[in-house]
DNA sequence: AACCAGGACGTGA
DNA sequence: TCACGTCATGGT
């Protein structure tokens, strides 16, 4: 049977550093925006615009893929509108919904896009508790978490359904949220906070791309690298 | 043509 | 606490 440590390990191994959060850059020649990834820099942003944009695409990819919600929060920045006093005061919805139809659920998020402006600008730069971020309409668990990790570099473990998916299969049990989360911090409370960030940081980032590849919530274990130690996999052999 | 995607909220047991 | 319906678009 095998460790969460050593999951996260070979996960690491195999895939390399993730360098999350995405964030939208400018082509400097087609004057396109598109996402870019930083491995091996974890310092957590250090402009309010940034942190709003990295909450505004937690908020855009909730239930949806990260295409819809990448293309929604492109189109954003295109009219400027990735911006929080743009939001905050009084923007007009029918704009606002129709620049993030692509990430579906649009009249929720648009209001909670307006909420998140209106919060993080009573902020300023002050970093948030996890318990005011959960206080607002539209921010649960996996959002605050993404939030507080990689907008404002807290050493917090996002446990969303990739992650409970994964370590279900490979060590059976229940995991809700706050379980698998406050076993994280159990199993890393020896690292240092700079260590622990990093750490989980990258795990995060890997399970969702393990996810994606192979793990979500229908199985491709064809060349998962999980396969010889998955309990899921040689029980349900039989299946395949 | 169902099913799934980097959830959260409201409701009723 | 927990199970369930709802919210919506876009790709496979």
């Amino acid at each position: 049977m095998p460790t969460i440590e050593g999951i996260i390990e070979i996960l690491s191994a195999h895939y390399g550093p993730q360098g999350w959060w995405p964030l939208l850059r400018q082509d400097p020649l087609t004057r396109t925006w598109q996402e870019t990834y930083h491995p091996g820099d974890y310092r957590p942003p250090t402009s309010q615009e940034t942190r709003f944009e990295i909450g505004a695409g937690a908020i855009l990819t909730q239930n949806t893929s990260w295409q819809g919600a990448l293309t929604a929060l492109i189109s954003l920045k295109q009219s400027g509108c990735l911006e929080p006093r743009r939001l905050a005061e009084e923007p007009d919805i029918e704009t606002l919904c129709r620049l993030i139809r692509s990430s579906g659920f649009f009249n929720q998020k648009q209001e909670r896009l307006r909420l998140w402006a209106r919060f993080i600008l009573s902020l300023k730069e002050r970093t948030p508790a996890r318990a005011e971020l959960l206080a607002l309409k539209g921010i649960g668990p996996e959002t605050a978490d993404s939030i507080l990790l990689y907008a404002y570099g807290q050493p917090v473990f996002i446990a969303d359904a990739y992650a409970r998916l994964l370590i279900t299969r490979l060590l059976g049990g229940t995991w809700t949220y706050e379980n698998l989360a406050g076993e994280m911090n159990h199993l890393f409370r020896h690292l240092n906070e700079p260590d622990r960030l990093k750490m989980f940081n990258e795990a995060h980032a890997l399970f969702v791309y393990h996810g994606k590849q192979h793990c979500g919530k229908r199985l491709r274990c064809q060349g998962c690298i999980l396969r010889s130690t998955c309990s899921f996999f040689s029980g349900a052999r039989h299946f395949f």
